[in-house]
RNA sequence: GCGUCUGUAGCUCAGCUUGGAUAGAGCAACAGCCUUCUACUCUUAGGAGAAGAGAGCUGUGGGUCGAGGGUUCAAAUCCCUUCAGACGCGCCA
C-alpha cells in the first residue's frame, strides 16, 4: 500500500504517544527518540495477517518494555488518546495490537488514478544513472541446449527486464565458448557418427548437431584412444589447421543459425555478444599484469592468486603451460565490460556450482582496484530435474531442450484445437507455441534462484494453478470484458463505490507493485514478480467471481471497469517483465 | 576433512535478509457454487432461462516448519549442536 497511508497512521501514533506520555510521565527518553530525526522509523507499522483485523497494526511490545506496561494496557491507553482523522476510519485494539482501518474509497482514488495515469508506466522506477551489464546464456555451439540453459535465460532475461523497468541501463550479454575440445568432440562424432546424412535431413541443424555431440561425448569418455584422438583435433582447431577448420566454420554457422532462431522464439535480445576468442590473448596479458601488481605469483609452474587470507582459497588464473582457463578469460573480459562498456554493475547469471569461482573472480577484480568489483553479483541458480528423476548436470542424464519443447508443444496444440475447432491451423500453432514457450520461461522463473526445482512439466501448462497460462487467462478474461463492453473504462468514475473486500483487496495489491519492482530488481530475484503475477491473478478472478461487472448500474459499472482496467495494465506490465506473452485470446 | 546451500502438508513450493497475532499457496482428494468463459434455448434490443464443461470461485480434510538446545515478552525466521541431501575446495567450464 502506498506509504501515504502508513505516514499518516504514524503521525497518528506519535501525536498519541505524546498525549499519553504527557499525563502519565512528564520525562521520558522516548519524548526524545519521537523529536529526533528518526522518529519515522522508530515506530514500526505492520500488515495483520487478516484484513478483518485492520489494514494496518501497531504492535506495542517494544512500549512495553519501555513504559514498563503490559502491551495490552498501552494499546488500550493508546487508543483512548489516538484521534481518528484524515484516512483513519477506525481504531480497534485487539490485544496487544492497535489495528488501524483506512479509508478504502481514498486508496482506491490514490491508487487507480495513478495507475491509469501512468498505464504500462505505472511502478516504473526512476533513472537510477547506472549502467548494468547482465551476462546470461551463455551456451557454448557444438553442443545440445539442456533444460538448465532454458532456466539460464529465463532469468537473465526476465532480470534484466525488471532492472531495465526499475530504472538501470541495461546491457544484455552473452558470452560463449565456439571453440575447446567440445567442438572437437562434435566434429568428431560428424565424422564418424554420419553426421552428413543426419543434418541432411533436418531443418534443425544445430540441434542435430547438438545430438552429436552427446552421442560422441559418451562413446569418447573413458576411451584412451579416443580421448587421445580429441585432443589431437583440439590442437589442430586452436592451430587453424586446414582439414578441419572448414567444418569448423561450417558447423559453427549452422549452430548460431540456430541460437538466433531460439533467440527469437524466446524473446531475446542481446546487445553484446562476446566469444572466447576474443578475451584469451588480453586474459594472459592480464595475468602478467597481476604478476606485476604482486597480486598473482608462480606456484607449481601455474599462475595462482592466493585468496586464503579471505578464505576463498587459491585461485587459478593461468595452466602450467601457459594455457588460458576460463578464470585468464573471465578477468579480461570483466576488465573490457568496465573500461569499454563503462558498466557500473555486472551481473553474471550462472550454475551454483561456480559459486566459489565467482567470489574468488570478484576478489580479484577488486584487489585490482575495480570499484565496480563490489557491485558484481553472480546470480547463482540449481538444477533443473523432471518428476521422473533426472537432471541436468553436465554428465549426467540430461533432459535436451528441443526434446522437452516438442512434448510440451503438442501437447497445447492438442489443447488448443480441443477449445478452438474453428480456428485456422496456422492460429492454433502460434498460440500453441506462445502458450509453450511462456509456460516453460515461467516455471523457471517462479521458484528461488538459488534452488534446485523439479519442472513439472506436465503441468506446466495447466490452466490452473501457479502456471503462466493461469496468468494469462486472467488477462484475456479482463480483455474479454472490454470487447464486449465495446468500449474502455471511462474517466471520472465514481470510485468511492469500490468498497466490497473484494475490490479493497485487488486494489491493495495493485497498490503494492512498486514495491515489487523495487524489490525483486534490488535482490535480483525475478520470482518475486512471477509470485506477484500469480497473486495479482488469483485476486483479480476472485474479485471477478464475486462482483458482477457489465450487469451493474452505470456508475458502479463503470467504476469497476475502471478498476478492471488498472488490473489489465498491471498484469499486463508483470508478464512483459517475465517475458510471458500477453494473449487477448487463447 | 573444510566451506556454501537446502530440508516447511501426500506431491511441487512461498515465507527466513528486516523475529510478532491461528505457518501460507498450487496440485491431488472430497463437498459445493457459477455471472462476464463454453455451448444450448428464448428475446426487437438490453437481456433471460435451463445445462454442461472447465481454463472460474468457495469450503473441508491434511503440518512435531528435519531433530535437539539457546537468545527473546515473542522463533519457521536469529545463535549453537546434530542428522540427511546437493554443490564446491589448483591446471574443466
Amino acid at each position: 500500500m502506498p506509504d501515504f497511508f502508513a505516514d499518516e497512521i504514524k503521525k497518528a501514533i506519535r501525536d498519541a504517544i505524546f498525549h499519553y506520555l504527557k499525563e502519565h510521565g512528564p520525562e521520558d527518553p522516548l519524548v526524545h527518540e519521537l523529536t529526533g530525526h528518526a522518529w519515522h522509523d522508530s515506530i514500526s507499522l505492520e500488515i495483520p495477517p487478516d484484513t478483518k483485523l485492520g489494514d494496518y497494526a501497531f504492535p506495542c511490545f517494544s512500549l512495553s518494555k519501555k513504559l514498563k506496561k503490559s502491551p495490552l494496557q498501552i494499546a488500550q491507553e493508546l487508543f483512548n488518546a489516538i484521534k481518528k482523522h484524515g484516512i483513519i476510519t477506525e481504531v480497534k485494539v485487539t490485544g496487544p495490537y492497535l489495528n488501524f482501518f483506512i479509508d478504502k474509497s481514498k486508496l482506491a482514488e490514490l491508487t487507480l488514478e495513478e495507475i491509469h495515469k501512468q498505464k504500462d508506466r505505472y511502478g516504473m522506477g526512476s533513472s537510477k544513472k547506472e549502467r548494468v551489464m547482465a551476462e546470461y546464456f551463455q551456451a557454448n555451439t557444438h553442443k545440445a541446449m539442456h533444460i538448465g540453459h532454458i532456466r539460464n535465460i529465463s532469468l537473465g532475461e526476465s532480470l534484466a527486464r525488471i532492472l531495465a523497468f526499475s530504472g538501470f541501463d541495461v546491457l544484455r550479454a552473452n558470452y560463449q565458448g565456439d571453440i575447446g575440445p567440445h567442438v572437437a568432440k562434435c566434429l568428431w562424432g560428424y565424422l564418424n557418427l554420419n553426421g552428413e546424412g543426419r543434418l541432411a535431413k533436418t531443418e534443425h541443424k544445430g540441434v542435430e548437431l547438438g545430438r552429436i555431440y552427446t552421442e560422441a561425448n559418451s562413446q569418447i569418455t573413458g576411451n584412451e584412444g579416443l580421448e587421445a584422438e580429441i585432443r589431437e583435433m583440439t590442437k589442430k582447431l586452436y592451430d587453424g589447421d586446414k582439414s578441419i577448420i572448414e567444418l569448423w566454420m561450417k558447423t559453427r554457422e549452422m549452430c548460431i543459425k540456430e541460437f538466433d532462431s531460439f533467440y527469437k522464439e524466446f524473446n531475446v535480445q542481446f546487445d553484446q555478444l562476446f566469444f572466447e576468442s576474443e578475451v584469451e590473448e588480453k586474459g594472459r596479458q592480464m595475468v602478467k599484469e597481476l604478476e606485476k601488481m604482486g597480486i598473482s605469483k608462480e606456484d607449481q609452474g601455474a599462475m595462482i592468486v592466493d585468496l586464503n587470507e579471505y578464505g576463498l582459497g587459491i585461485y587459478l588464473v593461468l595452466r602450467s603451460d601457459g594455457v588460458a582457463l576460463y578464470s585468464t578469460k573471465d578477468l579480461a573480459l570483466a576488465k573490457l565490460k568496465f573500461e569499454k562498456f563503462k558498466v557500473d554493475r555486472s551481473l553474471y547469471v550462472v550454475g551454483r556450482e561456480q559459486e566459489l569461482y565467482f567470489q574468488q573472480l570478484f576478489k580479484t577484480l577488486e584487489l585490482m582496484g575495480f570499484d565496480q568489483a563490489k557491485k558484481c553479483f553472480h546470480l547463482s541458480y540449481g538444477l533443473v530435474m523432471l518428476p521422473e528423476g533426472k537432471m541436468s548436470s553436465r554428465e549426467g542424464n540430461v533432459i535436451l531442450y528441443q526434446d522437452l519443447r516438442d512434448r510440451l508443444y503438442e501437447l497445447a496444440r492438442q489443447e488448443v484445437m480441443k477449445r478452438h475447432e474453428d480456428w485456422p491451423e496456422k492460429k492454433v500453432q502460434e498460440v500453441a507455441l506462445k502458450l509453450t514457450i511462456s509456460a516453460l520461461k515461467f516455471s523457471m522463473v517462479l521458484r528461488e534462484p538459488g534452488k534446485d526445482i523439479v519442472f513439472e512439466w506436465e503441468r506446466s501448462l495447466d490452466f490452473e494453478g501457479e502456471t503462466a497460462a493461469y496468468v494469462q487467462y486472467s488477462y484475456a478474461r479482463i480483455c474479454s470484458i472490454f470487447k464486449k463492453h465495446g468500449k474502455k473504462a471511462p474517466s471520472g468514475a465514481e470510485l468511492s463505490l469500490l468498497t466490497d473486500e473484494h475490490e479493497t483487496a485487488l486494489v491493495k495489491l495493485l497498490a503494492d507493485f512498486p514495491k515489487v519492482i523495487a524489490d525483486s530488481s534490488s535482490q535480483y530475484k525475478p520470482h518475486l514478480m512471477a509470485r506477484y503475477a500469480i497473486d495479482l491473478a488469483k485476486r483479480f478472478n476472485e474479485f471477478y467471481q464475486s462482483c458482477r461487472i457489465l450487469q451493474e448500474e452505470d456508475k458502479l459499472r463503470d467504476a469497476r471497469l475502471y478498476l478492471a482496467e488498472a488490473a489489465q495494465h498491471v498484469l499486463k506490465t508483470t508478464m512483459a517483465l517475465l517475458n510471458v506473452d500477453a494473449l487477448e485470446e487463447m
